[in-house]
DNA sequence: CCCGTTCGTTACATCGTTGTAAACTCGGGT
DNA sequence: ACCCGAGTTTACAACGATGTAACGAACGGG
C-alpha cells in the first residue's frame, strides 16, 4: 500500500497534523520535528494522494482543453503553448477532441468532468448560442477561437481578429499585382462563423483594391484539411486559374499548393499564395507558406490567465481578448527572407 | 454548491445509500423508490463528485501519456490515437510534453502524478536503463517506441522492429537503382536507441545489396525536425550529391525535401527520398513521400490494453509488443499512387 | 512564584462516496 | 399468531488530507 500521513507519523513519533504541515510548509513547526518528519517521508518516499486533498480542498488542478483534432498541426501547436501556460500555473491538462462534432461539443460544454476539471477551454468548431445557454455555469469555460452566438455572451473569450487579418493577406495579394483573387474555405454550415469572417475580410479588400468580387472565384469546402484544398484549388484550376489565392487555413493552403506545383503551375510565379495560422509546416513547404501568423503563445497565456480569474471568483463581466497577429511573408508570396 | 448525495437523499425522502445505489445501478432497489430518487438527481442535476469517488475506490480514471512535443506531427497523430483507444475503455487522458528532456523525463517517471493517474503511456527519447531503475512500480507503465535499457525490462513494451523496417527501406531505394544512398537522423546522445537501431538496419541494407558503406553519407542531426534535415542534406549536397536518401523520421525527410527543391535538384529524378512513420504531412507533401508506414492504431490500441491488463493485476512478466508496419510507395520514389 | 503569552503540537470533524453488515418490511408457510 | 427469508433500506465506518480549536510546554514579567 502507498504510505499516507498517518505511516510517516507514525514513523517519524508525531501526528498526522505535523507531517501535513511539514509537507505544506506551515509555520510553527520546529527545526527539530521538521528534520524528523522530512526524514521519514525521505525514507518511504511519501506523496500527497491527490484524491484525497482535491475532495478536501475543492478543487482537482486540472483544466480541460477540448479542441476538434491534435492531427490539425494548428490545434497541436496551440495545445503546446497551452500545456506550457497551464504549467506555469500548476495546472494539468486533460486534452478533449470533439472532432468539430455537435455532439461531442455539446457532451464537452455539459460539464461532463464537471468534477474532475477546475475550468474548461474550449475551441468550439459546431456548437450554437442554444447550445451554450443551458450549461451550468459552476466550471469556468473560456472560449478560444470564435465567439459563439449573437449579442452578449457570459463567457470569457480569447481570438483575433479574423476580419482584419483576412483583409490584410487578401490586399497583400493584390499588392502583389494579384487580380484574380481566389479564397478557398467557405463552408455551407451554419456554425462556421470563422470561415464567413474571414470571407468578409476578403471582400472587403477586394473592395478596397478595386477588384470587382468574382463569386467563381470563392471555392467552398468541407473541412478546412489538406485533402479540401488540394481539391478546391483543382475546381478553382478547372474554370480558369487565379493568380493568387487566400486560403482560410494553413492546411488548406498546403493542399492547394500540392495542386499548384502537380498541375505544372509556379508557386508565386504563376500563383500566389497566402495561408492562415503560422503552423510549422508551412515553414518548410516548398515553397514556404506566406501566412497569417497570430500569437498563439498570446492566446494561451490570456485563456490560461482568465481562466484563473474566473476560478478566483472573478468579475461577472465576461472578458473579450483580442490577440495581435502579424503576416508572415514567405516565398509562395515571392519573399525569399523570413 | 453543488448538490451531493445528502441533498438529493433529503429530497427524495431516503437515505444516503440508495442514491448511492441508484447512482450506482445495484439490483434490490424498488422500482417506486429509483424512480422517487431519479427525479430528485434530474431535479437538482446531480453529478457524482469524483475527487470522493476516486478517493474511495482508490482509482481516478485517468491515464497519462508523455511524449517528447505534440507539435511533432507523429505524437500527435499517436495522441490521436490513444485518446480514442482509452476513450474505449472509459478512460481520460492527460498529456505531458517531455520535450525529449531528460531531466523531464525523470520527472515523469519518477512518478509524480501517481495519484493523479492509475497508468502511463511513456515514449521516451532521453531516458537510460538507470533512470527506470528506482521507479515505484505502482502505477503501471506501458512503454512506447524504443526498449530502454539492456536485458529484461520489467515493463511492457509497444514498438516496431526497426531494424527490419530501416532495412526494407533501403533495399527500397537500392531497387530503384540508388547506389549512394545516404541515411540522416544519427544522433550523438548515448540514448537514441532508435536512431540506432535504423542504422543498423540501412548498414543491413547496404550490405545486403552489396554497396559499400560510405560513412560520409550517414549524416548526423541534433534533433528530428524540419530544420535538422534541410540542414543534414545541405551538409550531404555540399560533400557529394547522393542518388538516394533514407530518413530516421518524415520530419527529417520534408526538411530534406525541402533543401533538395531549393537547390534544383529533382525528386525522384535526381534523388530518392523515403521517410519513416507515415505522418499526414507525407501524404500532401510536394512530391508526395514515401514512408514507413508503422500501425499507429493498433500500437494505440495494445498499449491502451497492456495498461488495462497491469491495472488488473495482470501477470508480472512483461509483454512485448511489435507492432506491423508496411512501406507507403508515394512519389519521392518514383511511385504516383497511394 | 504565579500567571499570561507565545509557540508547537495535537485531537477531531469534515470533504463526498461506497462497502459492510445490520435492520427493517412484507408476504407466505406452519 | 408466529417465524422465516427474500427483498429493501439503513447506519456506520472507512478512503487520506486539512482547517479549527484546543491543549501543553516554555518563557518572561510582575
Amino acid at each position: 500500500m502507498r504510505p499516507r500521513l498517518k505511516d510517516v507519523a507514525e514513523l517519524a513519533g508525531v501526528s498526522i497534523k505535523t507531517v501535513s504541515n511539514v509537507v505544506n510548509d506551515f509555520p510553527h513547526v520546529s527545526d527539530a520535528t521538521r528534520a524528523r518528519v522530512e526524514a521519514a517521508i525521505a525514507e518511504l518516499s511519501y506523496r500527497p494522494n491527490l484524491s484525497a486533498r482535491n475532495l478536501r480542498a475543492g478543487r482537482s488542478g486540472v483544466i480541460a482543453l477540448a479542441v476538434p483534432d491534435l492531427h490539425n498541426p494548428y490545434f497541436a501547436e496551440l495545445a503546446t503553448n497551452i500545456i506550457e501556460a497551464a504549467d506555469r500555473q500548476g495546472w494539468t491538462v486533460l486534452i478533449d477532441q470533439t472532432q468539430g462534432d455537435r455532439a461531442k461539443e455539446r457532451v464537452v460544454v455539459s460539464g461532463i468532468r464537471d468534477h474532475l476539471i477546475d475550468g474548461l477551454l474550449f475551441s468550439p468548431l459546431a456548437l450554437t448560442g442554444k447550445d451554450l445557454a443551458g450549461r451550468d455555469r459552476r466550471t469556468p469555460m473560456v472560449l478560444l477561437g470564435e465567439r459563439i452566438g449573437t449579442g452578449r455572451s457570459p463567457y470569457d473569450h480569447v481570438g483575433i481578429d479574423n476580419v482584419a487579418a483576412a483583409r490584410e493577406a487578401t490586399l497583400h495579394l493584390a499588392g502583389r499585382g494579384g487580380r484574380r483573387i481566389a479564397a478557398i474555405g467557405v463552408q455551407r454550415t451554419a456554425a462556421a462563423v470563422t470561415g464567413r469572417l474571414r470571407l468578409k475580410g476578403y471582400r472587403q479588400a477586394l473592395a478596397e483594391a478595386g477588384i470587382p468580387a468574382d463569386p467563381s472565384l470563392v471555392a467552398p469546402v468541407t473541412r478546412w484539411e489538406r485533402a479540401d484544398g488540394a481539391e478546391a484549388m483543382s475546381h478553382l484550376l478547372d474554370s480558369g486559374a487565379p493568380d493568387a489565392v487566400f486560403c482560410f487555413n494553413d492546411t488548406l493552403a498546403l493542399g492547394a499548393l500540392r495542386t499548384l506545383l502537380k498541375r505544372g503551375y509556379e508557386v508565386p510565379g504563376d500563383v500566389s499564395v497566402i495561408g492562415f495560422d503560422d503552423i510549422q509546416d508551412g515553414r518548410f513547404a516548398t515553397p514556404t507558406l506566406s501566412t497569417v501568423a497570430p500569437d498563439k503563445a498570446l492566446i494561451a497565456q490570456s485563456a490560461v490567465e482568465l481562466l484563473a480569474e474566473g476560478l478566483n471568483g472573478g468579475t461577472d463581466l465576461a472578458h473579450e481578448v483580442c490577440v495581435p497577429h502579424r503576416l508572415a511573408f514567405r516565398e509562395s508570396t515571392g519573399f525569399s527572407q523570413e
